[in-house]
DNA sequence: AAGGTCTTTGTGGATTTATACAAATATTAA
DNA sequence: TTAATATTTGTATAAATCCACAAAGACCTT
């Protein structure tokens, strides 16, 4: 008996994903779950009350807990999966709650449209078990294949209302929330807008790879998203409270996992304001954006900021050194200082600028300066002299800054 | 013998100041030093080579040192011969130098013109001796009287010259130059304008008192001066090194010394930035009226602020306030404070405004907020959360303080 | 009235900073 | 070159801050 199974499809004919899905189960004899690309749920057996908390977590929510995700990523299988059309046999992951499974792919040319997941309860599957999972692969590539290019209708009107959001197109609000109720959607409590800038043309494997993040991630909640030029821009809601503490994370988060998973690295995001007023898109936008290119006039001093309610005084610099130009303005103590340290090459400008960022931190600027902290505080002493520079009052220390930085600002302008 | 010493009047026909100093001298048997009203000398003896410390530092330096002036107001000799006709003994004060003399004020109506200084080295001046002094008086208020109308006409060409400096009117360097030679004076190598506010109008009596004043500081070397409604404007050089101290000590003397010698309180008083050259007058002028201008707006926080270089932010507060109100921005983490203060009746913008103010110094605030140290502690605490603020973040303190403060010089504007 | 949370004040110990002083080296001026 | 001054590093001590914990009163909800 070479292949005593093979006889006729068990698969075909059935109509609506959830059939299919119980028909996967029965033949396999164990509890089945069928995702999209995004790991969200499309279907799963019911037949089968044996099941796991991974599988639980993700029938409740609709999706794949995040957690879940990020350790199949660590552990290897979403990268082989991506990349394969055979079944894989994943061990259990006890800390997440993932029992032991078997997973297929079900893909178009390059692009995966989904997974099968199929849990090993009480019982392996056999590799008989496996032919018949390729098989039913085929047979929801098939499904999918309907709801993708149905999908991608209502994708065009979506993008579309996207772009008349940010660029203030729509005026009027109940204009806005009719759209909304349009498209299905629900107008959000809260939302603002991220954009992340590429260090490259985005091509089509990174805008999949995009995609997959925005779907999966569980910190926010992404209404629309589109690319332009090498410029991702989303509009997002907070997930729970209005915190943008969310939004931060989930920042950083892409930025790292389109390093370490898709390896495209150099990428800086940040967001505009949190709004209640979807008027407001487009302020929240050009907000994002202006945070982008202070970003890259003071790549240090921001590299922790990722909104624009966060940037601080760096938001003043330009608007400061105009000032300071129109007024025709130097700063005599920091001249002083700037001048000592030609004659006599020292570093007193540069101990100064650290000094003050760190808020006036003695041991982690002598840290950051390579130096002795007793040759700080004399460092400083000197600056007080020379500078005639009190360094107890704040107001001073705050002018100092800026305008160091009005100063580096302007240099960069040259 | 009643009057046997009054025959004739020993001090007639004599031509020169000096002249008639030898003369006094020579009559009374002692030294003699004839001043100005503002303590500048004009005349003194020299047959008699006994003196004190306090006469020889007067005449190396061509006026009576600062210190001793102090001392003689706060003892009381200034004001006494500021308004009598008759000679005043004064006891040695021995911290300034001073050894034991007597002086009469030289007057016209009740304005002063001068002071005769006869020192008492090794003999009392007997009642005779007195009256030779008033007698003297006379004739050195002739003397004075002269050398005052020749200085007015002077006094004409000077103050047309400051008002051209002080709105620009002299372009040319050279033009500036020559002006100068004119008025046989010598362009500072650095200068730099104060203007002084009065809480009201300026009388001839104020006048005097001024013009006193600016004629017997030594802190700084006034050029010119002038008055403009409340206004006193001076432009002045400092006195040893480029120091900006000099000017801040003088600004606050001033206005110490107008409210204690003279009972005129309530004036406020800044510098522009010191230049060297003559051209930037105007420039000076303007930025000491701007930070006038911010006194008002922020008195206490301006308090201790006398020039313009020290400003430091609050110099930005308008031009940011602006922006802000272009971006039509609101600070979050603020507006978390301020709607948690009002729903729980609680202090925390104000503890934090405070906090900000005084460098992040725990006990300071404490007691300005008159709280225990570690209630300051918890509400700090309770900042980070309530207002997802970061304090150890200079940037974010930084931009918070602005923020308050822009707020405040906003709701001044209402 | 009872229970819970928020706020204030207190205590004590670990950590950080301020400050003075000493010694070694580097730099500058005479 | 020497002598004076500036700079760096080290040690030691007092002062200030940070932090955890506890007790008590204020305020709110049930």
């Amino acid at each position: 008996m070479n292949e005593p199974y093979l006889e006729i499809d068990p698969f075909k004919g059935i109509f609506g994903l959830d059939n299919l899905a119980e028909r996967i189960s029965e033949i396999l004899k164990c509890p089945v779950t069928i995702e999209d690309a995004n790991h969200r749920l499309l279907a799963y057996s019911t037949h089968d009350e044996r099941t796991d908390p991974a599988r639980i977590a993700t029938i409740i929510g609709r999706r794949v807990p995040e957690k879940v995700i990020n350790s199949l990523w660590r552990e290897g299988s979403i990268p082989y999966l991506l990349n394969s059309d055979e079944p894989l046999r994943i061990k259990s992951i006890t800390e997440v709650g993932l029992g032991d499974r078997v997973a297929i792919s079900i893909r178009k040319k390059q692009e995966t449209l989904g997974f099968i997941w199929a849990l090993e309860i009480d019982h392996s599957l056999e590799d008989k078990d496996l032919h018949y999972l390729k098989m039913a692969g085929q047979a929801v590539k098939n499904h999918l294949l309907n709801l993708h290019t149905r999908k991608t209708e209502k994708e065009e009107s979506y993008q579309e209302f996207f772009w008349q959001l940010l660029t203030g197109h729509l005026e009027n609000v109940e204009e806005i929330k009719k759209k909304f109720k349009t498209l299905n959607l629900l107008p959000p409590e809260a939302s603002s807008v991220l954009v992340f800038k590429f260090p490259g043309k985005i091509d089509s494997k990174t805008e999949k790879n995009i995609s997959y993040i925005l779907k999966t991630t569980q910190r926010i909640k992404v209404l629309f998203y589109t690319l332009q030029n090498n410029n991702l821009i989303v509009l997002a809601s907070p997930k729970s409270t209005e915190s943008t503490g969310d939004y931060d994370k989930f920042i950083k988060s892409f930025i790292i996992q389109m390093n370490e998973r898709f390896g495209v690295g150099g990428i800086k995001g940040g967001c505009g304001t949190i709004h209640e007023n979807c008027q407001r898109v487009e302020k929240s936008y050009q907000e994002a954006l202006t945070l982008l290119e202070l970003k890259d006039k003071f790549p240090q001093e921001t590299e922790a900021i990722y909104s624009y309610q966060a940037l601080g005084i760096y938001l003043f610099i330009p608007v400061l050194l105009e000032k300071r130009k129109n007024d025709g303005f130097e700063n005599q103590y920091l001249k002083c200082l700037f001048e000592y340290d030609f004659r006599h090459k020292t570093q007193l400008y540069k101990t100064l600028e650290v000094y003050l960022e760190n808020d006036s931190r003695i041991n982690e600027t002598a840290n950051l300066l390579h130096i002795h902290a007793n040759t700080l505080s004399y460092r400083l002493k000197r600056i007080s002299e020379i500078g005639e520079i009190n360094l107890d009052d704040y107001n001073q220390k705050m002018a100092l800054l800026i305008d160091i930085k009005i100063n580096k600002f302007n240099k960069s302008l040259l």
